[in-house]
DNA sequence: CGGTATCCTTTCTGATACTG
DNA sequence: CAGTATCAGAAAGGATACCG
């Protein structure tokens, strides 16, 4: 017989405690690189230099950081070819393919929504300069 | 007649390219809090202490913070009564809760794999243990 | 109640140099 | 090519005190 403890959430996780093993999962998904690189990975196999290029912007570093923590999380898979020069393959496993299709939504909505909320911006940003304080 | 530059993404947006607009705002969606404070206001009209109380461990600089970028960017609507004491509402604007669904899902994604997350890291960090170097 | 302001620590990030 | 190592600056985050 299974225990169903609580299903207001999945399997008694709930994100919202601070001492949930979720909450670092989702603040593990809420740093900078990881939606793009997994979006990246979404179509398929990528070497590193490819990915560099993808992701404007980002550090070798960075990008070292990131593939590592999708690694340990066990949604990315690396695989090394011990030629000379090496090449490293990086692809999703099935836990980053279930991942990804939210992540890249995620995405989707910030490039379409984009202008929105830069209108928004402008307004919160003209009220505060011309009413600075009530007087 | 319309233009329709480029259908890859949406209104020319492309968050993978570092000087676009629609990277900040993806930036923005992956800052700590953010996630969360949406998914609290889902449900609807919430108070400040409210909010303080159902995300857990967050301080107060941190959850004004997160909401005062939340409407900043359009996504919350700040409501203040002036009676004493102050009462002060926040609940989402459209554009808030055409993301809400998607960062809930997101939520719920890290609630109900983060069993599997904790195995994968279980046997990454074994492996770098017991494979520390090829020597 | 719902904040601000300040200080301080930790974490993140980038730049640079070096390596098998 | 695909990293690692180190350092320094920036940014995020937390603790505390105070206010209308």
């Amino acid at each position: 017989m299974e225990t169903i403890p609580d299903l207001r959430s999945y399997g008694g996780a709930d994100a919202y405690l601070r001492n949930c093993a979720s909450r670092e999962v989702l603040d593990f998904l809420s740093s900078k690189w990881v939606c793009l690189t997994i979006g990246a990975l979404r179509p398929g196999t990528m070497r590193f230099s490819e990915l560099r290029r993808r992701l404007d912007g980002i550090t070798q570093k960075m990008l070292t950081q990131s593939l590592r923590d999708c690694e340990r999380n066990g949604l990315v898979l690396r695989t090394v070819y011990p030629t000379v020069p090496p090449r490293v393959e990086y692809r999703l496993t099935d836990l980053g393919q279930s991942l990804a299709g939210l992540t890249d939504a995620i995405r989707i909505w910030s490039e379409s929504h984009m202008s929105d909320i830069q209108v928004a911006q402008g307004e919160y940003d003209e009220r505060a300069a011309r009413a600075p304080e009530p007087v």
